[in-house]
DNA sequence: GAATAACTGGTACGAACGTACCAGTCTGGA
DNA sequence: TCCAGACTGGTACGTTCGTACCAGTTATTC
């Protein structure tokens, strides 16, 4: 992903691995975690392409080197920042779904598919931006077999969790109906992200709340 | 997209429109296309970064100011290639399935899902690197106004056609059991595509064609 | 055949980029 | 107290980029 081979490359300048995982000191530890929260909001505002070692310095008030020197490359930056989007859009979701389960009255498909949508759709612009930031990435680990384990794991999660939610709603999912409703899932919020149209999420909830019932009857309740 | 204005503009170099549309001579035009080639396979080859100037002219053998000249930029020639992609892979898709379908003896949802798999799902690492490409393009739409268009149409049409396919095939499908099954087929595809893993066809197949049992089921065969 | 527009191709500018480099300061363990 | 290693911050290199510019050649129109 990187070109610019100019110098001699040099690993060890004074006795350091050049981009080490966990700084000793925790002055260290603080900064790297500025420049990686620095590196999502960036991800999250622009994508992709807006990560340079200088905006994130910019952005984390340090200086330029101070990206080099806590993350091996840009691409191990970018990937390290991919692992904590991931992390928190989890936690996110878990939350979202059970918080608005808890208080429901009944768990018929039409208001645990609004669980589900308000559970995995962007509430604001910078979640939304987030959002495509998050697919971006996955996108890119098409291209990146670097990225590949995370977005499995991605994909893995997301289904383990949906499943997890799923029975916590009172559905008898299996894992079968969980990849048919999941990929559906996956593939109503991007549609909802990207192209941003009226009604979108009406829509979602609709075409979700008939694939509970497809669960509910199929799966036997 | 882009930032560097570094000089004065100048719309009109002599009486030109910058970036016209269709150029008025046939040589121009074989030019103009030989640069939406080049950029097509730019952008199937290394992805949204790899579609330079330089790298689309001479890909397409042609002197770097042919690109600025025929394109109004770079945003524009990159909007040009995925109309382009578009209209190839909806072309492609419906091929794929018809000829699949046509020797069909029995149109029961396992084989009809296996045709809808291998008209949907890429063949060889150039087909994935494209479908990858696709996929970016469609997702850069949800940053970029002038891309939505094209997205937004993009689904309209592989919606439209997968009823037409399915009806095709001798499903009475709807428009509602369409956007599930399209939502799925999305995501599902995406995953195989990203994540590369072992049996992923099957899978998709075996989910595809547990919607597609359940389409006849409750539409109504 | 002359005038006008379409097109060509080489070049230049200014900006941004990844990352190497290094002389220094600070810090924690012996 | 000392010293090795952690960390700092400023700078520099070489590359690539988008696109403007312009003196030419070629085609089309009147």
């Amino acid at each position: 992903m990187t070109k610019p081979r100019t110098r001699i490359q040099r690993n060890s300048p004074g006795g350091k691995i050049a981009g080490m995982r966990q700084p000793a000191q925790e002055r260290g530890r603080r900064r790297r975690d500025a420049l990686l929260d620095a590196g999502v909001e960036l991800l999250t505002e622009g994508g992709f392409t807006k990560v340079s070692h200088r905006a994130v310095a910019e952005r984390a008030g340090l200086p330029l080197a101070a990206t080099t020197y806590y993350f091996r490359s840009r691409d191990d930056l970018v990937t390290a920042a991919f692992e904590q989007m991931v992390d928190r859009d989890l936690a996110a979701t878990r939350e979202h779904f059970t918080a608005h389960v808890a208080q429901l009255a009944d768990t018929t498909p039409r208001p645990v598919a609004e669980a589900l949508a308000v559970a995995l759709l962007p509430h604001d612009e910078t979640e939304r931006r987030r959002h495509l930031a998050l697919w971006e990435l996955y996108l890119q680990a098409g291209r990146d077999p670097a990225l590949r384990p995370l977005a499995r794991s991605w994909t893995d999660r997301c289904r383990a969790t949906t499943l997890e939610l799923l029975r916590f709603a009172g559905y008898p999912a299996t894992p079968d109906s969980v990849r048919l409703l999941g990929a559906a899932a996956d593939g109503l919020a991007i549609e909802t992200i990207v192209e941003d149209r009226p009604n979108a999420v009406q829509s979602m909830v609709e075409t979700m709340s008939r694939a509970l019932e497809w669960i509910r009857t199929t799966e036997g309740a």
